[in-house]
DNA sequence: CACCTATATGTAACCCGTTACATATAGTTC
DNA sequence: GAACTATATGTAACGGGTTACATATAGGTG
């Protein structure tokens, strides 16, 4: 790979030129300037991103922390944070951590010491603790990680009153839950939406409540299992759509109909839901402008430390579809 | 952030005895490593990974680049790198092309400047051409780039000929294909296969072929055409199983009932298909074998570069699902 | 003509590690 | 005691850029 001093030798100038043609500063003369660039392009010239990051101590590249890379939902998100990093010039990685602490904290570490310039974090098990030294800038999306990190999240509670009331309207008489991970912020808050519409019913039972760990065997398992012990019931508010996809598959297996039988409402919005038959009614989260005002925050951030936090909240809408009458 | 230097200052060494308790090479005192160790935890110092790569000219990473990162096959490669990728201490990212010729190359230049060791791409759009000028070592996944850069792919042709013929001997009359870009090698290969099977087939047209661009949307509408003008269709075989989905979806809403009406097979063995209801019926090839062996190709030829170059081609196996009969 | 400014270019320090080489001391061998 | 070796540590060059500062020339102003 040529260097800098390759092309400053070609075309008989310092590197110091050869850097102001490259970045197009300082005083060039143009006939100096039409001779390095003619260097360069013989040479095939590239300047060396991790000398100019030793230097400037960034290296124009962000990143984005999935716990999940399987769900689709995750994909989606870095979508839109990928188009909008492009859009200012950023590299934009993904990296996985199947929401493990110490792959977290090695990717953080290890992208740190890369010089990223930032991270978006979807974690549930980042602490500020861990967090402690580190300091390349940070925001939390989907999930809160702390109080000190700026944060883009939706209202998950009131979502998932929504999704119980709208379930009560169609008719559902017994409505469970299939609920996250427990110590997922979002998992509480969707919980405690389904728990705030259905507490004083005379029907409820804790037992409605059962976790899929936002995975989809777990929630198909989980679901066969509620479904055998409890076949009362008649609706199912799933805290996110790839579990939702489980939920069908386990109600399918049990001769139950969608929704004639049960009827099924989702969280996230992905675009699998609307993919599968029947397709799922779901509480749709803006997914891409999520990501992309996380990016937007993060380059704030970046450009200017010690912002005040933010944290956004975002509004879901209903999506109707056909696993609900 | 502390620097070595500053480290050295504390422990009242030289940066060099620092750098050699950090790397554990050559001779320190056991006295000075414990001081060195100290001062290092107490100003918490981490060495700048940015200034090791410049010297050495390598930065521990790898990088996969995907062309649709929406289809749940690149995340479960995604998977088989990173782990792999992970056990040998290379940081893991993963780059989203669209299958556009410029975000590529980008990203491979991108890349390349930031001393990534390796790069794997699955890519129909990079050339022996565009390569020119490139170093890094590129290893080539799912779809062939060229003679000269390592592949791991499967056997296409032959998968899609099994395919053909299963649907055959469950009694299909009329097989349709719903291929994908015709650009991607892979596109080739299993229209190949279908063509080997049917174009001796009294019935066969031309017609029976359609593209569905390997995507969802794509894929459901150009079913919905073909079956519309092609009512006798009564198997298809799909390119991958994304687009079995679509095409499963185009077929419900004609009301035709899968199996029954029309038998569908698809291609990829992602773990979606077997997560819808019906589940697909697929060829399914080793993702996971697949991605692992293409990492560890990759981190042989970061390790002794000029290695002859290795095309190996997989196996596919078909697995018998509910989308046939 | 003296002085000033805009233009043009080069020199060298700097970013932060790594390591070849130099230097120094203690212990061993003959 | 001289010579040698293993251990211990420091100095400085290096990787490939960037940029503050020094220097030089041409043209303009009073």
């Amino acid at each position: 790979m040529p260097t800098i001093k390759d092309v400053a030798k070609m075309a008989g100038v310092s590197v110091a030129t050869v850097s102001r043609v490259i970045n197009n500063s300082g005083y060039v003369n143009e006939v100096t300037k039409k001779r390095v660039e003619q260097a360069i392009s013989q040479l095939n010239y590239r300047p060396n991103n991790v000398a100019r990051s030793l230097f400037h101590g960034r290296s124009q590249m962000i990143a984005l922390l999935v716990p999940d890379i399987m769900n689709p939902f995750f994909p989606e998100l870095a979508r839109a944070v990928e188009d909008f990093a492009k859009l200012n010039d950023y590299t934009f990685v993904l990296c996985n951590t199947d929401d493990n602490p110490e792959k977290e904290m090695h990717y953080i570490y290890a992208l740190e010491q890369k010089s990223v310039d930032g991270i978006i974090v979807v974690s549930s098990t980042v602490t500020e603790k861990s967090l402690q030294g580190i300091h390349v800038p940070i925001v939390a999306l989907d999930r809160i990680v702390s109080a000190k990190l700026p944060s883009i999240t939706v209202k998950n509670r009131d979502g998932a009153r929504q999704a119980v009331r709208y379930l009560k309207q169609l008719g559902c008489k017994r409505i469970a839950h299939i609920c996250g991970p427990d110590n997922v912020s979002n998992t509480k808050e969707r919980l405690g939406g389904y728990i705030d519409e259905v507490k004083n019913e005379e029907w409820f039972l804790s037992s409605y409540v059962v976790s899929g760990d936002y995975q989809y065997d777990k929630a198909m398992d989980a679901t066969k299992n509620l479904l055998k012990s409890h076949p009362e019931v008649d609706g199912i508010f799933v805290a996110n759509d790839l579990m939702g996809v489980g939920v069908l598959k386990a109600a399918q297996e049990l001769g139950l109909k969608v929704p004639e039988d049960i009827q099924i409402i989702g969280f996230d919005g992905i675009s699998l839901g609307e993919k599968i038959t029947p397709s799922i009614t779901t509480m749709k989260q803006p997914i891409y402008e999520m990501g992309t005002r996380a990016a937007q925050l993060l380059i704030q951030q970046i450009n200017e430390p010690n912002q005040q936090v933010q944290h956004e909240e975002y509004e879901v809408t209903l999506v109707k579809r056909e696993s609900t009458k």
